[in-house]
DNA sequence: TATTGTTATACTCTATAACTATA
DNA sequence: TATAGTTATAGAGTATAACAATA
């Protein structure tokens, strides 16, 4: 009973921990950390976008996110521009340069997906898919709803 | 191409941080944090432990186990001995107020796993489990054969 | 007043390497 | 010389809260 083996939450935490560890080191060649290419993967998905919503696609702290941004900005990775409708805002976007080299870093992403998935059915790799995002919401709202005990 | 929601690494990452940050406010009120219940859950379920191998078993750097081990100490958690057979070695063990408290753990752990996979058939856990421990055996072989690219 | 984003502080985990004491 | 564990240092992420500018 209870053997960390067999245990759920440890296998998740210790196989999301191998994924990234792995794929930060390829990162690391181009200069690039995993939150800031989830920055890039995010912004070229869904295009400018403000701080917060930024921080919620990526789930990283504002206080965090803000600080990475400065870091990206310095090394010329995104522009950060006011809101024309909302002063307070600011619109994030990826500068030419880091939509290039998202281009690049999008196969190698997809090759560390792959490798992580290795022979593993389509439909297992569906289920994964399914069951990984049904925690993500078993727990968040667990999380929000402080009388859930 | 590459919509995080469908990215596995994300989902990977997103899930863990799901129920590491749930499961670590409960914790809190038990004056534990999350990698001390590693630590007290694979004493629990391996016996007294040298450093070396609780680093294995936790995937916590020694160096962070180290003095991760003497906070514990400090608030009577566990014991450090030297070993019988190596004096360079020491024998970790949970002190009998650690393992009572590791017992009143282990029902509240149980609780959110069964909260992060609720909804899921016990086929669907089954085939979770298999595969989140294929992915770190996939990315595992990965991260130590430097010659894979 | 509430909201958007920034900054400050303090804490934890990590990586790396120097260090000690044994073997 | 190699190994087990400790300690030091620097870097990155987080939480929390205070803060400025705008709504």
């Amino acid at each position: 009973m209870l053997d960390l083996a067999q245990y759920v939450p440890w296998l998740l935490n210790r196989a999301a921990r191998s994924v990234a560890d792995a794929f930060s080191r390829e990162l690391a060649a181009l200069g690039v950390t995993l939150p800031m290419w989830r920055v890039m993967a995010s912004l070229r998905r869904a295009g400018p976008q403000r701080l917060g919503e930024l921080s919620s696609l990526t789930a990283i702290e504002t206080s965090t996110l803000s600080r990475l941004l400065g870091q990206m900005q310095q090394r010329g990775l995104v522009r950060r521009a006011r809101s024309h409708g909302d002063a307070r805002a600011i619109a994030v976007s990826l500068t030419r340069r880091a939509a290039a080299l998202t281009e690049r870093i999008v196969p190698l992403a997809l090759r560390y997906e792959q490798a992580a998935v290795r022979d593993m059915s389509d439909s297992e790799i569906a289920i994964l898919k399914r069951l990984l995002a049904q925690i993500h919401e078993n727990l968040g709202v667990l999380m929000h709803d402080k009388s859930a005990d």
